[in-house]
DNA sequence: TTTTATCAGTGACATTTTTCACTGAAAAAT
DNA sequence: ATTTTTCAGTGAAAAATGTCACTGATAAAA
């Protein structure tokens, strides 16, 4: 536990407004798992180099094939990464959700991004151009662990992604879903029993790689188990060792 | 283009013997994409905590849940990394067969290995412990720069293997691993028209993610549409646009 | 407020993929 | 040199998943 650096005015709890977002921005950076390894010195040369930008739900960030020019961390909201196949199908292979998220790290020595990334909710990001990032890097080192830490983090998210795809069944994609969503919403530090749902019923079975039929089938068959329940906004997890039994695939 | 650097005996070429393997671990430092970023001083210092080893075919050289200690660099050979599943299923989710290819850098900052790692064919590989790799970082800090770069470049084959996996068919992935299997043969400036397989029959299906039989199938018909020809030791492949065409996913 | 577009969910049927038990060939071990 | 194990490949039936065209409900836009 350390004590927070004060950046900018310190103000500790979740941003609600868009007025907030300047001061929970410095937040952020005190306070968020990511950036606890750097020094006061880095922190600040890093803030000098955020824009901060409010962008509207359902927007694009960037597109497949745009060139690569810039690097993203949320402050709050919710962002789909996806790529598009030539058939027209897409597949979300990440969901930015907790603050301090970095969006396009995969694309960093890039010359276009490789993805593309949409809103889900209104968002609030700071956008950090790639040449200064990389003056950051020249003269404060340590901002490579950092970056380098999440990049780490993010590839053990892909291998588990990897494995929910190759290895199991449309019902256990499902559960292993609601486990994620779960997870993240303990991370966020939300305590409602409802789990918030931003994407589609058509995203969300993009994102674990079977069709909406398949998806809705198996939504149904948990609840008709009375696993979960539907809800307007979202789900609710009634039994939470089935659906952990469930994803583990068994 | 840079002139190499000596740091042993400079010989060029693969290597052939264990005996040049160690000759061959210096080349690779010198000439690998993977460390041309380093500085002259930073590869001896890199090269110091380097422990060359050679192992048998078939050979584990990690598993899952083990403590993760180490780190290892590819010198020759190939490897499997996979993640098992309780049911017994297990999901490859990446083979090292590039000399410079880091195994194990996504497990370096978690506690325990979070896949199990096993040769495929003998290889080389340079084991570094992940406390001296630390203190390197913390002497050397373009060190991480190469880590992270290297993080980079394996995020982005993991959101291909993820679009693979979620969005196309069997024959579709065959013919992707297929394609992949060509990029790597090129990227190892090997000549041959015929592409050597490693992986079992199995395997390749466990990394893919579809049962034996149904890629046995797919192979069967693209060698049936005359699009790649069976061999004992592997795959030649006979029409490279029609393999690139279902490879995208149309 | 009214209109328009988007979205969750469904049934019937087609297609793909898996399951399972098996064969002969090749490679590894003794 | 012989035995044992591993491996590629198969057929038939079952199960899972996808396709398509559709319905109300809901939310966004005018």
């Amino acid at each position: 536990m350390q004590s927070p650096e004060i950046l900018l005015d310190n103000i500790v709890g979740p941003c609600q407004s868009k007025t907030a977002s300047k001061r929970c921005l410095a937040c952020i950076l005190d306070t968020s798992d990511y950036f606890l390894g750097l020094s006061l010195d880095a922190k600040q040369a890093l803030q000098e180099i955020l824009q901060l930008r409010h962008i509207g739900r359902r927007t694009q960030l960037y597109r497949e094939q745009e060139p690569s020019d810039a690097l993203y961390i949320l402050v709050n909201g919710e962002v789909k990464i996806y790529k598009s196949l030539p058939n027209g199908r897409q597949q979300i292979h990440k969901l930015a959700q907790i603050p301090g998220d970095l969006i396009a790290c995969e694309d960093l020595f890039l010359d276009t991004y490789n993805s593309s990334a949409e809103s889900l909710t209104p968002i609030s990001v700071c956008a950090v151009r790639k040449q200064d990032l990389f003056q950051l890097v020249a003269n404060h080192r340590e901002v490579s662990d950092t970056l380098m830490h999440s990049m780490a983090r993010n590839l053990n998210a892909y291998i588990r992604h990897i494995a929910n795809l190759g290895q199991k069944t449309a019902l256990e994609r499902v559960a292993s879903y609601l486990v994620f969503l779960k997870q993240t919403h303990q991370e966020r530090n939300l305590r409602s029993s409802e789990l918030s749902e931003s994407l589609t019923r058509t995203e969300l079975a993009d994102m674990i790689g079977v069709t909406q039929r398949t998806l809705i089938r198996s939504l149904r068959q948990l609840e008709d188990e009375e696993t979960i329940s539907l809800t307007k906004a979202g789900f609710i997890i009634l039994n939470d060792s089935a659906l952990e039994y469930l994803s583990a695939g068994h």
